[in-house]
DNA sequence: TGACTTATAGACTACTCGATACATAAGTTC
DNA sequence: GAACTTATGTATCGAGTAGTCTATAAGTCA
């Protein structure tokens, strides 16, 4: 059976993705509700808007869902054991960083960036899924430095923790040089140079 | 002379300090007038507003002046000479790291959450400020390991750039990491980690 | 055909934004 | 004292914010 009504004029998923795209680029609060009805479908409106999403809140709230199930799949390999921990942690880093300088969407990652999207209190729940996120990340490179260690691939006194946040605080901070227009090769070979960290760990033969 | 007129009901500069604060907190589009007014002297209003400051622009550019000659002075080490170039690395990683988890102001790094404050193009000129620092403090770090070549204490064939962008991609991470609430002790152990990634660089005595 | 269902368009609400006009208060200078 | 200078308070501006109301258009179902 077909759905009653009126049909829509514009298609609902890729709106989701358009808006996902804007609140990527400019944040949760500066991504005004007549930006985000200009780019649906070539412009709808407010109660279109409103009868498609219920408000700017789910409508967010529907883009990072968006956004963790395609483009922050990057980092996916961390929880992968299938993929020896320092490939794991590689493929994170290269995949992730690659994203972040492609072009077709905004620079940067959506999760890290979201930092400073509800500056407010009353606004913190809003953003509450990207937190979420980043803080699974950081416990993915932890875990990969873990698995190692109980692996006997890295010498038990390696602090996994703060090898884990070294890693992923350099993650964080590639979201803001692809903002600021670092090239990709650039950020790139710096991964090279960053995985040395996992091989100085490395136990010695003896 | 004593100044003619009127005189002020605030401190002008405790003021631009409080705005610095605001600004610090919530970017330059996020921070609203009435909260600067409000957080000025006890609340302050319009007009004075604009007598004393011109514009909401023209007091962000002071807020921005303001930390780049305080709080951003914790990287100075890497512009020093005199310093040799491992220790004027770990001691901006280590002074900003502090810095930005220290109570008395907000989190994080204004310089490196700056990226998100003005996200539309007309604002891009506001920001400029913050983004030339960006880019300061990333040629800052690529200077050292550069020095340290010439030195002959890192391998000619280590590569400057990807090694100063691994830094400072480290260090803008960190901006994030602390405004998600990560300890101070943390981060610190994680730079002891990283800067492993100079010592593996360095060159073998023969 | 007519009842039902859903989406649309235009007008409008209450509020906040950054910024301004005008009159007045509070000082210094002569 | 008067003239001058600067800051203040009230009241307001036009634009933009998120969101709602009412009526109508465009489909399906019986």
């Amino acid at each position: 059976m077909a759905k009653m009504g009126r049909p829509r004029t514009f298609d609902r998923q890729k709106a989701v993705v358009q808006a996902m795209h804007l609140f990527w680029e400019h944040g949760y609060e500066m991504t005004s509700l007549s930006q985000l009805k200009a780019n649906i479908g070539g412009g709808i409106s407010t109660p279109s808007f409103y009868a498609a999403f219920g408000s700017k809140e789910e409508l967010f709230n529907e883009a990072v869902q968006c956004y963790l199930e395609t483009y922050a799949c990057v980092t996916d390999s961390l929880w992968d054991d299938e993929i020896p921990p320092r490939d794991a942690v590689e493929l994170a880093l290269r995949r992730s960083t690659k994203m972040q300088c492609e072009s077709g969407h905004p620079k940067g990652c959506m999760v890290s960036l979201g930092t400073m999207s509800a500056p407010t209190p009353e606004l913190t729940h809003v953003v509450e899924p990207l937190t979420a996120s980043r803080s699974r990340t950081l416990q993915g490179f932890v875990r990969c430095v873990e698995r190692a260690i109980a692996m006997g691939e890295l010498s038990k006194k390696a602090n996994a923790r703060s090898i884990g946040i070294a890693f992923n605080s350099f993650l964080l901070g590639v979201s803001i040089l692809a903002r600021d227009g670092v090239e990709a090769s650039d950020l790139d070979a710096s991964i090279t140079e960053l995985m040395k960290l996992w091989d100085i760990e490395v136990c010695q033969p003896k």
